[in-house]
RNA sequence: CGGGGUGUAGCGCAGCUUGGUAGCGCGCUGCGUUCGGGACGCAGAGGUCGUGGGUUCAAAUCCCGCCACCCCGACCA
């Protein structure tokens, strides 16, 4: 992608109302674009980074055998009656409207109740299960109060996970692969060291659920961890008992503040009772399906990136999930850079280098500028002084020195992670 | 939903107290000089001052309603 083809704009100062790090800086880098209060438009940029992120995740569900599906953004009044969820005094957040003829619909706010509909025409045996579906989809959520940017919107993208088994034991086993698949997502976002599976509140089912929980400090939660044992306590669950159940002291926690990336939820069949969704088992009897939920806030999780990892220059993605790998720019406008940015240009993307090339004919410092705010991790630069020496010059997001390479070194070096 | 605050050019702001021709910076357009960390000169374009009403000879400015946005709190299965 040339910059001179790309719509979006940077800007050196963001909108006053726009107090959050990760609005700001994504406004001000062009990736987002506000439409009203908790509500963002992904612009290119931001598209790519959700996408990467939204990648990541879908390889690891996966790899644990659970199926992409898509489901619809408008549902049935009467799914949620049956779990006594319609009502606004039980979810508050509903968004509602009216078909012409008068019939309620929804706007999801969650899929579970869709989804079991939809699978209680598809799972009837044993043999059906175990299985999963997930899905990537806007939720609306009426919320008395948008706050944090991106991080806690009214229309915010999704990745929610559900599973069926026959019995608890069955159920447990998809349980535990789901934490290690969401622990590997997380790594591969660059965010691993700092997310923790936290035990929190569980509902009716279960002593806790678990939620993971990123240390930031733009975060809603606080958590009780601890760091050598790799647990950690939601405020919420912290008492006395539960310490004791866990076998913590309290003197040995250390108090954070978190954001919520992800949280794993046991239904047991509760819900399959409230809906009859059942299997026909071995003995011909009919059974009640256990349900597991998993969500992980994939635009959440890009606010959360953007407020741990960035600097006074703007932002620093992480490669896994940066929406260029490489910020090419030529310094001056000779010909000679020119024609060797071009090529530069074209085989790097060709030997697969997704580069962002800075073509436009403005100095050094609004490139270098750009370069920065946009937080492309590599930053590789084509000016009369590299020609010289028949060089390019690199230099690290991260970094601030930078060096001189050979066309072929540093080819190599941005293709390394590939 | 309770409390507090803010709406003036695409963005950041001044002007409002004390009513009298709507300003500054950034950005944008043109020309020229520049060119390794957001350059400079000259010439331009761009605003029914959030919105509706009221007071007044006259309202960005005073009064009332409404809307939007932000912050704190409550809420967040």
């Amino acid at each position: 992608m040339r910059v001179t083809h790309l719509f979006t704009k940077t800007s050196k100062s963001a909108p006053a109302d726009e107090v959050s790090k990760n609005a700001q800086l994504l406004i001000r880098a062009g990736y987002v674009y506000k439409e009203m209060a908790g509500v963002y438009a992904y612009l290119p940029l931001g598209l790519r980074v959700i996408e990467n992120i939204k990648q990541i995740v879908r390889e690891e569900m996966n790899a644990i055998n659970s199926q992409e599906l898509i489901m619809t953004g408008l549902q049935r009044r009467e799914l949620w009656e049956t779990t006594g969820r319609w009502s606004d005094d039980v979810v508050d957040i509903w968004f509602k409207s009216q078909l012409k003829d008068g019939t309620d619909v929804g706007f999801g706010w969650s899929h579970e109740e869709p989804i079991v509909e939809m699978l209680k025409r598809q799972l009837e045996s044993y043999k059906d299960l175990p299985m999963s579906v997930y899905q990537f989809q806007t939720k609306l959520r009426n919320e008395l109060r948008a706050k944090s940017g991106i991080m806690r919107g009214r229309e915010f993208v999704m990745k929610d996970m559900y599973s069926c088994a026959v019995n608890a034991e069955q159920h447990e086993v998809f349980y535990q692969a789901t934490i290690e698949a969401y622990q590997r997502v997380y790594e591969r976002l660059g965010i691993g060291d700092d997310t923790y599976v936290t035990f929190a509140s569980g509902g009716a089912f279960t002593q806790f659920s678990h939620e993971f929980q990123t240390i930031c400090e733009a975060g809603e939660d606080i958590i009780y961890l601890h760091r050598e044992k790799n647990i950690a306590l939601n405020e919420e669950v912290m008492d006395d008992a539960n310490l004791a159940k866990l076998g913590l002291k309290r003197e040995e926690l250390e108090k954070v503040k978190t954001a919520e990336v992800g949280n794993i939820f046991n239904f047991g069949t509760q819900k399959s009772e409230d809906m009859d969704f059942s299997f026909t088992n071995q003995q011909g009897e009919k059974q009640y399906i256990h349900l597991g939920s998993y969500g992980i806030g994939i635009t959440r999780v890009m606010g959360v990136i953007a407020e741990k990892m960035s600097d006074e220059r703007g932002l620093v993605w992480p490669e896994n999930i940066a929406p260029f790998s490489t910020y090419l720019a030529t310094v001056g406008g000779d010909e000679a850079v020119v024609t060797a940015a071009d090529k530069l240009y074209d085989e790097l993307t060709a030997s697969g280098v997704e580069v962002l090339y800075d073509d436009r004919n403005a100095r050094p410092g609004e490139k270098f500028a750009d370069a920065d705010l946009l937080g492309i991790p590599h930053r590789v630069v084509v000016s009369a002084k590299t020609l010289e020496q028949g060089k390019y010059e690199h230099k690290k997001r991260t970094e601030s020195e930078s060096s001189l390479y050979t066309p072929e070194d540093l080819k190599s070096l941005l293709t390394a992670g590939q």
